[in-house]
DNA sequence: CGTCATTACGGAATGCGTAATGATA
DNA sequence: TATCATTACGCATTCCGTAATGACG
């Protein structure tokens, strides 16, 4: 025969009653029910917990001791129960993000702040993603949401769940002394003799392709002066006047020292961030996550909505 | 609706077998009733915990993270059961132990430090008691075992249980170098011009007592040169030459540099140390204690044995 | 007699076992 | 068809509530 947390809670009550009347009144039982409860408890044991004296009841040498440990396993029963409960909530639990560097800036980091000081208790495990829209490591189950950037609009993936964080066109980034750099706006095709500084294209192939097709509608080739790892790099050689670089308008944030940041006119290519997941995902973390993307509405069916163009 | 240590053995038997055929084999019990404890976990819970697959069952991420808690939980739960068995058998718990400063060595530390050992997780609360045979902090409840020492043989008291340490005769503590001190034995009368050495008389009235009334037997008055509160200071004072003094025979032990110790001849008074405890007290740790000082037989029916005299 | 715990007993709930069902490869 | 989990159902045990008993002041 084997004790239970009800016996459990029985006893506790009685020993800090040490009255079984008004223990069976706290727990809600009759009396006698708390008495044969207390008989099997000890009977289980093998152990006299309480002293039945004439006129009061008191806690034996052996009920004192066991009395911290019935304490402790009903604190930790307890503790199981509010894990499963935050867990099943979202509250508590793993979620693996992934991001491709050219998210890392911006909203990105944004939202992941606000997630982690929302859900402190979810341990958020970072891995980078080789650059481009491909939603293979969440289909590898390698990680449950992806920050992704791509170029042009994002095609909604079958299985996927989405929500587009930015769509930013491409502005030019040149030394703040450049002869072009303070204009308001500025033509691809005024560029054409520059050398340009690129991300180097492993993972990022579409980056090249694209910045090749823009400069191919623009009228000439482009140079390729230096290929760099980040875009942080990349902004530095910009300012040290060794080349000019397409980037997206939100690198303004970076605010590189020395650098001029011009929109450029004409049929520009669009980069779209945006955050991926498995659509037939029910984890409650990634839910609380996705509830932090879109506080207000849908986030489990995103709608594509027409982003205006410049 | 409760969840129970039951639904926790049947869920960490799943959760690790992750089949419930083998588990339930493992709890003895059948299958469908497995089945049945685990949804009723479950509900209880308000979550899924287990992924039924079609050809093999997971854990979800919430059954992963409750899984945890629920061995944390049995676990506490065996903690509490063991901790009720070994009270039970005295293996752990508070004996409080009072002594007297004359049974402060030999045969009193000697059994202290054995049951110590043996019995490491019982806490030994120590408190001194004022000299003399009462049994009072015993009767008063202030202590679980008394270490005493009375002059002559101890009396049997009603209601206590008690076993005889050792009966011991007083010699004589000299100054090395005193004439008397190479002697095999001598009288007390001899020692009728010294001045002599004695413990402090609070509480300690019988001593001064029974030596006054072993000089007078002696034929003399004895002249007190100095009161010191313990005993080694007593053998200090005496090897200083300032006085003699007539202490217990396992005083010895203490080998007090340049005191010699001649054993008395005629009518001397013996001291016996005993240990005093409540006949009624039925506490686990008493009874060990008691079996530590006298491993093979009647620990709670000492037998009054003749003791030889000197 | 009032208080407080235990025993006695009947009804409800729970738990387990056997058998049947369902789903899958 | 073999495997594995769930549902269905009957039986035993446990648990609780009401009532009665017992001990004590």
């Amino acid at each position: 025969m084997n004790f239970d947390l009800r016996h459990l809670e029985g006893f506790v009550a009685v020993a800090e009653e040490l009255h079984f009347g008004r223990a069976a009144e706290r727990l809600r039982i009759a009396q006698p029910a708390l008495s044969q409860q207390i008989q099997r408890l000890e009977a289980s044991l093998g152990v006299e917990l309480l002293v039945r004296e004439r006129r009061r009841t008191r806690l034996s040498d052996v009920g004192e001791l066991f009395l911290v440990e019935a304490r402790r396993t009903l604190a930790q029963a307890e503790t199981a129960r509010s894990v499963a409960r935050r867990a099943q909530r979202g509250e508590l639990g793993r979620l693996r993000v992934g991001y491709t560097p050219s998210t890392s800036s911006g909203a990105f980091l944004a939202m992941l702040a606000g997630f982690r000081e929302r859900y402190s208790d979810v341990q958020v495990e970072l891995s980078e993603l080789a650059q481009g829209g491909r939603s293979q490591p969440l289909d590898d189950d390698v990680v449950d949401v992806a920050f992704v950037a791509r170029l042009g609009l994002f095609p909604c993936s079958p299985g996927l769940g989405s929500r587009e964080l930015s769509v930013e066109p491409f502005v030019a980034a040149l030394r703040a002394d450049h002869p072009l750099a303070a204009r308001p706006t500025l033509d691809l095709a005024e560029l054409s003799d520059e050398g340009f500084v690129v991300l180097e294209p492993q993972g990022c192939a579409e980056w090249h392709e694209t910045l090749n097709e823009m400069c191919r509608l623009a009228g000439f080739a482009p140079h390729i002066a230096h290929q760099v790892g980040e875009l942080s790099t990349q902004l530095m050689i910009v300012a040290a006047g060794l080349g000019v670089a397409l980037v997206p308008a939100s690198t303004r944030a970076l605010r590189g020292e020395g650098v001029s940041f011009v929109p450029l006119t004409g049929p520009t290519t669009q980069i779209t961030s945006a955050v991926l997941w498995r659509s037939n995902d029910r984890s409650p973390v990634l839910r609380r996550f996705i509830e932090c993307l879109n506080p207000a509405t849908e986030a489990f069916h995103p709608i594509r909505e027409p982003i205006p163009q410049h």
